[in-house]
DNA sequence: CTGAAAGCGCTAACAC
DNA sequence: GTGTTAGCGCTTTCAG
């Protein structure tokens, strides 16, 4: 570290000959700029190293030309995966991000982690946490104070409110009827933490898959969505009852549960047929290779990106955008556990 | 979407009936303020919803109290997990975050990237992503036009810069060493990518620490990290060699390495001991589960954060750091495949 | 203890 | 085409 700490517009202009409006113009590639004066200013830029403030100009302008992007349980791959989109996209529309993590997914400490973005003036923000127990609480009340636009992903809809999700009912219910026609009758249920709308969500689309089919939901057992839980319950599952498929609602409880059923003599998938969802890299590598639903996250990011960004040009030019829900369907992949 | 967009410390003076000084004094907690002046300027802080803006408070006093952070590969669960230690430290230290993900790992276009960071006048820079080919070489030219200090994570030491890693060559020879302990002596290895610093490491450390037991490390098969790479270098190792334990540089490719074996009907660890190398969530529920290095990237992260922030804070009073370069050390996890 | 004046780096609005 | 003036929201002098 060195070179040029705090080239301003002013030295620019000096060196150059020219007023500071002339640097600006040219920064900003407005027209009415000579062409030889417009080089001029141009090489000596180069020559300073000079980067034009984006606190300055956010200043004057304000807009920061920046995103907030409010996450939770990066130590997990579905978030970070998100975030990939999330990047990717506000990259191409030329936006910075302010990245903020909650320290839990439950947290309702809300309040710090606007006001640091608000602080930075973001243009608005994409709140990136799944919608689990009542964190959706604060909606209610603090939502009207927050002067900029919010796009909210992972969330149960509600009117009025901008949001993106996976449409996990839709998921679930694919993979049922993916069981059904392979035959399958007595279908059970390893479910997500029921706190999670998500792991609700699922559970729903089984249940309506199973009752479209004239069948009914009886055997669910619930794990906290970790391989270790799932191990919990695939012994309480198998143990208790006999099912001839399961349904478990992420992959990294179907794995468990591949290991608990063969450990107990079962073959996958003629004794037990096994689906997951989420479809991690490692799933086409399980043991034997997993069935289940693929979740697009890194589209659900990027696109919500966008609707954010199009909200921020629709309130520039003095209009009112429409609310917008948004379902991202997910899809089926079919391995040998099925 | 409403609140009070542009609340400015100006109406909060005139509110309260005092200058715009005054309400500065109190809301970067001067002591020269009288109690009760303080407390009726904070009741219309309160009132009206007013956040100090960081883009006036940084332009004034050239520091915007944020760190960029450049990031590659968010879509794979190592370098979130990075991030996670990265936003929670940051957090704790009041600097916030922003962000850029790098197209992909070898993007040798690093400089649009570093005039957005400086555009917004970070104090920082972590540089997190994996050394890989030469998208390092940018450093010889162009790092000393940097003008805020940046740290490296995960890259070959070098002297002069500021660098954390974790210690992928003595990681390596733990695993050796303890399938050596374990009476294997023909130990192979199933290598990432060569181009990848971290891969070369685990390299090292396979071939150092089996020549340290006066063995020749010989039969040694490469991956690109991913189960399908690990499942076309598993079939040619085990088809062309007769070996006794498999050190893998990654759990995913490892976990390939268990399929490939099982189907052969290969015991684990019977016929063939495996050690792999991440320590993924899922690596305890493999088939069988793995034993592996745990490598703590959350750690990784926190700590390049509070070097930075060390640095940074020693440049603010006019002092130069002694670069440091700290490695970090990762451990043994003994499970069921050795 | 409090206020007035100046200015951070930049751009909008107007002159010329 | 180009320069001048003013001011974004805040903090830093320096007076009182």
């Amino acid at each position: 570290m060195n070179g040029n700490s705090k080239v301003t517009i002013k030295d620019v202009a000096r060196q150059a000959g020219v007023s500071t409006q002339t640097v600006s113009r040219v920064i900003n590639d407005r027209p009415d700029v000579a062409m030889e004066t417009r080089e001029r200013v141009k090489a000596i830029i180069q020559k300073l190293g000079y980067h034009p403030s984006m606190l300055a100009r956010g200043l004057i302008q304000g807009r920061s030309c920046t995103l907030g992007v409010v996450t939770a349980g990066l130590k997990y791959i579905g978030p970070s995966r998100t975030l990939n989109g999330i990047t990717s996209e506000a990259e191409a529309h030329g936006y910075a991000l302010l990245l903020e993590e909650l320290p839990h997914y439950t947290s309702t400490e809300i309040k710090p982690i606007m006001e640091r973005l608000l602080s930075h003036r973001v243009d608005g923000i994409l709140w990136a946490v799944p919608e689990i127990g009542d964190n959706r609480a604060w909606l209610e009340g603090q939502l009207s104070e927050v002067p900029v636009p919010i796009v909210f992903l992972t969330m149960q809809p509600r009117p009025g409110i901008e949001s993106l999700a996976i449409d996990n009912h839709a998921g679930a219910k694919m993979a049922i009827q993916h069981l059904l026609e392979k035959g399958h009758r007595s279908i059970a249920h390893l479910a997500g933490p029921q706190e999670w709308w998500e792991a609700r969500e699922r559970l729903r689309g089984w249940q309506d898959a199973l009752r479209e089919a004239g069948l009914d939901p009886i055997v669910c057992v619930e794990g906290n969505w970790s391989s270790s839980s799932g191990e919990q319950a695939a012994l309480k599952l198998l143990e208790n009852h006999h099912v001839d498929a399961v349904f478990s609602a992420n992959d990294q409880m179907a794995l468990s549960l591949l290991l608990v059923a063969q450990r107990r003599g079962m073959r996958i998938p003629n004794d037990l047929a096994v689906a997951g969802f989420d479809d991690l890299a490692e799933s086409a590598y399980f043991y034997p290779p997993l069935t289940t639903i693929h979740q697009d996250q890194f589209a659900l990011g990027s696109r919500s990106v966008n609707r954010l960004v199009d909200i921020i040009n629709i309130y520039q030019e003095g209009k009112v955008p429409e609310p917008m829900v948004e379902m991202i369907l997910p899809e089926l992949v079919v391995r040998s556990t099925t």
